[in-house]
DNA sequence: AGCTTAATTGGACAGCGTACAGTGATGCGC
DNA sequence: GCGCATCACTGTACGCTGTCCAATTAAGCT
């Protein structure tokens, strides 16, 4: 990947956006949000810092761009199934999801919302499951948001537990997530 | 506050780990996290920046010492209310403690757990509460989990939604807090 | 072919957290 | 009360960060 071939001033390096994002996904996969610095990240494309600016207003969105390409790894939910299996489905994947990338929760929780595409499609779909579990607008938007903090704050908990000795006798995070989940659809749906 | 009197090096400035502190949760209130660093800090208190270390190993243990501080400010349960309603008031306070600090909630979520001693102290009250309210002590740290994640999380949601135009049909914020929350002691309790 | 536009470099700036060595007042043992 | 070790503080500096500006040149359009 990297390509460290000296150019002059006017040379070009062929970056794309998509190539940015790429290696930044690339770079936090591999060595965490810590490492994910301009510089490093133009080192690695074989480029200088500043060139990056070119694909990319800034840090923060290069991370909202990051943030909701990885919101489009949630599973669609189906159009057609029961709500409350879709409900369940929907919020275990995006748990899933954020459990994957743990370094962006943190930027997901300061930034509150889905302001990108993909995270406005999430909330729509959540909504819509609700709607067809035949909940009122003003009750789906309140339990959509309810739903959205459960499973993500739940994910920020869920990395790397300081587990003092082997098997505290705490359940799996992931466990504890899914009965929680149940707690809350059987308060929203009704039992 | 400002003490900015020249000082030549071996002379003291009367410096006490409370006093940084304090002027630390200061900046915070007023400034904002953004403007919470050790130059701003040392400024503030008429000192050099390295004059912090002497009281503070670094400024990851000072936003620790900060947290655990505020988190003494959840009003402690009654040992002998109603457990679910004892329950309903401990969750709600830290909720509001936390939408007090919001600065915080994300370092909070970055460090996952409650390392400092008020923060085991609310850990022990609440799994305390949650045995009194007769669950299995598994269930129990289980349940607490739950919890927790819930009011951090909506915390850390809550603050200047993005409020589009004015009332965008959305209950208020500590409404839907108080909705899942009850769905929740409903699941944990039994109804 | 000429001209505009956009990508890239070189260099720089301000700010950050923090380490190291020096200085001198403070407090303790006698 | 004296001597000495400790400790709080300054001065300086290092390496790091995100980002801006001007100069350079390639690519694309007419």
């Amino acid at each position: 990947m990297r390509v460290d071939s000296r150019r002059s001033p006017g040379q070009r390096a062929g970056l794309t956006r998509d190539a940015v994002l790429a290696a930044a996904r690339a770079v936090l996969a591999t060595d965490g949000i810590q490492c994910l610095t301009m510089r490093k990240l133009a080192e690695r494309l074989g480029v200088r810092p500043n060139a990056l600016y070119s694909h990319v207003t800034g840090k923060t969105e290069l991370l909202d761009a990051i943030l909701d390409d990885v919101l489009g790894e949630v599973a669609t939910p189906a159009h057609d199934g029961d709500p409350r299996a879709e409900l369940r489905r929907l919020m275990t994947s995006v748990h899933d999801v954020a459990r994957e990338h743990p370094d962006l929760v943190p930027h997901y929780l300061a930034k509150r919302g889905l302001r990108g595409p993909n995270g406005r499609k999430l909330r729509a779909a959540t909504e819509q499951l609700l709607a067809r579990a035949s909940l009122p607008p003003d009750k789906a938007s309140e339990a959509r948001r309810v739903l959205a903090v459960y499973a993500i704050g739940f994910a920020a908990f869920s990395e790397t537990p300081p587990s003092g000795p082997v098997g505290d006798g705490a359940p799996p995070m992931r466990d504890s997530f899914a009965t929680g989940l149940e707690w809350l659809l059987a308060g929203i749906l009704g039992e």
